[in-house]
DNA sequence: AACTCGGGGTC
DNA sequence: GACCCAGAGTT
């Protein structure tokens, strides 16, 4: 803490007790560099600047709000607990870590930060930085995606915490994980090196242990950019990966192949579209590298002159180029949105 | 316990 | 390319 109090950073959700603010910073970096998310959350907090504000927002505006910070789930569930708050709780927050947790959307970490931060509760959180930092010192070498490991680091953190001032614990040990005790430590100069078990044994690099390796799942997605005077049709995820952002019409394959004439107007038929079309252009496939799917993109540009006839149009949207941009799209999609002519 | 959910920085 | 980031929910 006296490290930290010569390190004292300037994030804007530090300058708050209001544990609305709290909240929507917490779910934000979520996952997140804090230089990432930090633009996110100034920007949230400006144009919804209470829980109802936010409660009010509609789905759509709330993912544009979101596009580009990924874990798109987080703005599904930041936005359930939000109408709780607003409507059932009559706008305020539960005050301690056991009602925080309940929430949707914060789990362990999220309700042990907002309980210290907000409110003082003694309660330690446990990030990957507050990981980094007891593995290394404590000199635990068991992995810390298992359970067991979990809850010893958690028991352990909780033993450690500065039980008069916990929020400036807290802050102090993240701080310390993320500029001190980094993934390239500066162990050099380091005021816990004395009694740090890594630094000892020379095992820093190599602390903490994970045992999962993910594996990468490819897949093949090909888009259909359906064009009628001069409008383009969208439609909304409503599974899978990129939920609740907006895409084309997609046909998932297992290969790069070029769809068929045949093909594709199989797949405008399953979206209720019955007309004839041309191939206007068939874009080289891109690659988008998510931390668990490879995608490779291929996008055929649909031209569609004969008024369409809509056997269904429910989940479909025919929108200007325009005013495409203000609907959510994956980042996948920008290097194709911003050359369509 | 295993799997799923993004985008980007760092080494 | 591998790993990780102010993790959480679902199966």
């Amino acid at each position: 803490m006296s490290w930290h109090h010569q390190n004292l950073p300037d994030y804007p959700w530090k300058k708050t007790n209001d544990p609305y603010k709290i909240w929507l910073s917490e779910i934000i970096m979520q996952q997140t560099r804090i230089a990432q998310g930090t633009p996110y959350y100034v920007k949230f907090v400006k144009k919804y600047p209470t829980v109802c504000s936010l409660a009010k927002a509609s789905e759509d505006e709330l993912m544009k709000m979101w596009e580009g910070l990924g874990y798109y789930r987080r703005a599904k569930h930041l936005h359930e607990t939000a109408k709780y708050i607003c409507g059932e709780l009559d706008g305020s927050f539960p005050e301690n870590y056991k009602g925080l947790i309940k929430l949707k959307g914060i789990g362990p970490y999220s309700a042990a930060a907002i309980a210290s931060f907000a409110y003082k509760e003694v309660c330690a959180v446990v990030d990957g930085n507050v990981n980094r930092v007891l593995c290394r010192y404590f000199g635990i070498v068991n992995a810390i995606d298992e359970l067991k490991t979990k809850k010893l680091i958690q028991e352990l953190a909780q033993k450690l915490i500065d039980r008069k001032q916990p929020d400036s614990y807290n802050q102090a040990i993240m701080d310390f994980g993320a500029k001190q005790c980094s993934k390239a430590p500066k162990c050099k100069q380091c005021v816990l090196s004395g009694s740090c078990y890594a630094f000892k044994e020379e095992k820093v690099k190599s602390l903490p242990v994970k045992n999962k390796k993910l594996k990468v799942r490819e897949r093949y997605f090909h888009y259909l950019d359906v064009n009628h005077s001069g409008k383009h049709l969208i439609r909304k995820r409503t599974s899978d990966i990129w939920e609740g952002l907006f895409e084309f019409i997609l046909i998932e394959k297992n290969n790069d192949l070029k769809l068929s004439k045949s093909a594709i107007n199989k797949a405008l038929l399953e979206n209720g579209i019955s007309a004839s079309f041309k191939l206007k252009a068939f874009s080289k496939t891109n690659i988008w590298k998510l931390t668990h799917q490879k995608i490779h993109g291929n996008f055929y540009k649909i031209e569609i002159k004969e008024k369409i006839q809509w056997q269904n149009k429910q989940a479909h949207k025919m929108v200007s180029l325009k005013e495409l941009r203000n609907f959510a799209f994956p980042k996948f999609f920008d290097e194709y949105l911003n050359n369509i002519e």
